[in-house]
DNA sequence: TATATTTGCGTAAACGATTGTACATTTGCT
DNA sequence: AGCAAATGTACAATCGTTTACGCAAATATA
């Protein structure tokens, strides 16, 4: 930088006050300290003509403070998350901090060493979609009292407070869905198997077939990725014994579905059906809009954020560990069986 | 807290050195400042027993060094800029440094508070796709040396670097194609005016419609939204005399287009043809395939970031302005006129 | 007028890391 | 042995804020 950058210390020598005074009038507690009128006026206005901006290191290093929440995704780019994301941002900006977000690429040690780096800008807070089984990294700082808050992917047997969909039940109103429409083989494509969003779709699924007295089924799948969903679907196609209904447990493995069924020249419904978790905009346009589970993203988001600011005000605040009750978006790829 | 976060005096103490050889030893510069080997042990063996994290907020108000990247972006549930925002955050990681994403929402005045608190945060670079042609705010701090690369969006009078896509000929490609196709009546539905690439757009098809000896075309819009694509086409729709083909520019406005048509019953390519600005994977499993321009997103992202730390790896570095080439990729929706 | 209270502001010590300078000790060389 | 060079480490200032404490002047009260 060229210009050299102005300081309170600056502001005091050109007003003439000290550096106590200008400090609290720039940051509001004016009046709390019963600084003068004329003072308050003189330090704004210096500060105003001699672009004054504040070192956010300075202070944070003094007060602890440092304004920043941490958001961990498995991948921002799926759609999923994306949105997520978007609507996390904005909401923790609304309250005058800022996010940093990360990328775990699904891999959990990456995500633990993000983890080490964020914790060395002193966040303040943690907004985490864990990538896999491992708690411990993530229990530390819980326990060390940094406010942590799950979304979507959680530990169901840990304290950590978390903001999901129920899962359980969005798999199960997807299947009883393409049961009601009198399919009897139906192919599960999961997704990252030790997450808990997949095990508790993968329950609903398998109870509401064995429920119905249903026992021709297959979980299958490894991955959220539209990779995922097209070699699946790929190997699925070639078995003696097709699936009449695909349940894609999440829109990018819809994703792969569709690519592979397209290929094959296999249409949706008439040859086979699929329903997807997740909503998108674009489901609507599609060949034929799919049918799917819509997760309240924005309510997810802006719980969890509202959660991790209570606690942040009120260190004795304890979010609970809440399920959203998903929505069943019914359009045109479940077709019914006779 | 409960746990009192440990410091290089800590280490100090237990290890009966001083913070000057802690600090040299954990920031890497123990060999160039000849710290033994013993000690070098005892400091690291230290800092893991206390599990030592190190307070970036110090060490950057005594650098001045922030390791922070700004991105600015106009709309993050855009997926054209949610890809961006993912590519150039990985990017950015790669060189030990974060991200600290903003959402101008399109609003010019929004954009110059996010960048206020940027500054306040020390951040080392800045990339941006500005959301209007107020340049003032920006350009302030490209001449007090601040490393900032313009990306998709950008002044083209100013000195500014920028990524972006060459968004002229790309309208070229998508009008020259519709034009070969037979069509004589077409209507562009733009988004915001002031931004370049939209200017440079819309240039593209007028100039490629005139020189053809067309005359029959319209430019409508302001705004790179769903709800501007679905409005313009409801009253292009409207009008006596039908466009034939509709060229959106960009995604989020095709997206309105079809829910239009998809309304009044009108099909692609049959009815009317549609073309669009910007690729996604869903374009390919929509009822009709869209054709698009395609923008190489990822490179985009590559070189502005290469840019950003060529700068500041060498502040003597001048990047330039590059365009890049997008590519035309022909689906099914444009339909040939006899 | 003397004392108590309020008003208005300043002194100086933190926060935790980095770093220019300097000094002791050891080693190597003649 | 005597001196230079190499080796290993420490002191203390500094970055820009915030804040506990304290003091003077102005005003109110008796």
């Amino acid at each position: 930088m060229a210009t050299h950058k102005v300081s309170i210390t600056d502001i005091a020598q050109k007003t003439g006050l000290s550096t106590t005074t200008v400090s609290r009038v720039l940051s509001g507690k004016a009046e709390q300290y019963r600084i003068g009128k004329k003072s308050q006026q003189k330090v704004k206005e210096a500060a105003k003509e001699m672009h004054y901006v504040p070192n956010h290191f300075a202070a944070n290093l003094r007060t602890g403070k440092s304004n920043t929440i941490a958001l961990i995704l498995p991948s921002l780019s799926n759609p999923f998350f994306a949105s997520i994301a978007s609507e996390i941002n904005a909401e923790i900006r609304r309250f005058g901090y800022i996010t940093i977000i990360s990328d775990s690429d699904e891999n959990p040690e990456i995500e633990k060493m993000e983890l080490e780096q964020l914790r060395a800008r002193n966040i303040e807070g943690l907004v985490i979609a864990p990538c896999s089984d491992h708690w411990e990294h993530i229990q530390e700082l819980y326990e060390e009292g940094l406010p942590v808050v799950c979304v979507d992917r959680y530990f169901e047997d840990l304290d950590i407070p978390y903001v999901s969909t129920d899962n359980y039940e969005g798999a199960k109103m997807a299947t009883r869905h393409l049961v009601e429409n009198g399919h009897k083989a139906i192919s599960c494509i999961q997704g990252v198997r030790s997450s808990t969003p997949n095990k508790l779709r993968v329950k609903g699924f398998t109870e509401t077939m064995n429920d119905a007295g249903l026992h021709d089924y297959s979980v299958v799948g490894d991955d959220f990725t539209v990779q995922n969903g097209y070699l699946e679907t790929k190997l699925l196609l070639q078995q003696g014994k097709r699936p009449t209904a695909l349940f894609a447990l999440s829109n990018t493995i819809a994703m792969g579905c569709m690519k592979a069924l397209k290929e094959e020249n296999i249409r949706i419904p008439d040859d086979i059906s699929l329903i997807t978790f997740d909503e998108h905009p674009y489901l609507d346009y599609l060949a034929t809009p799919l049918s799917c589970v819509a997760q309240p993203v924005s309510d997810i988001s802006k719980i969890a954020i509202k959660f991790l600011f209570a606690k942040l005000d009120n260190g004795d605040f304890k979010p609970s560990q809440v399920l959203l009750k998903p929505k069943i978006q019914i359009k045109e790829s479940v077709g019914k069986m006779r």
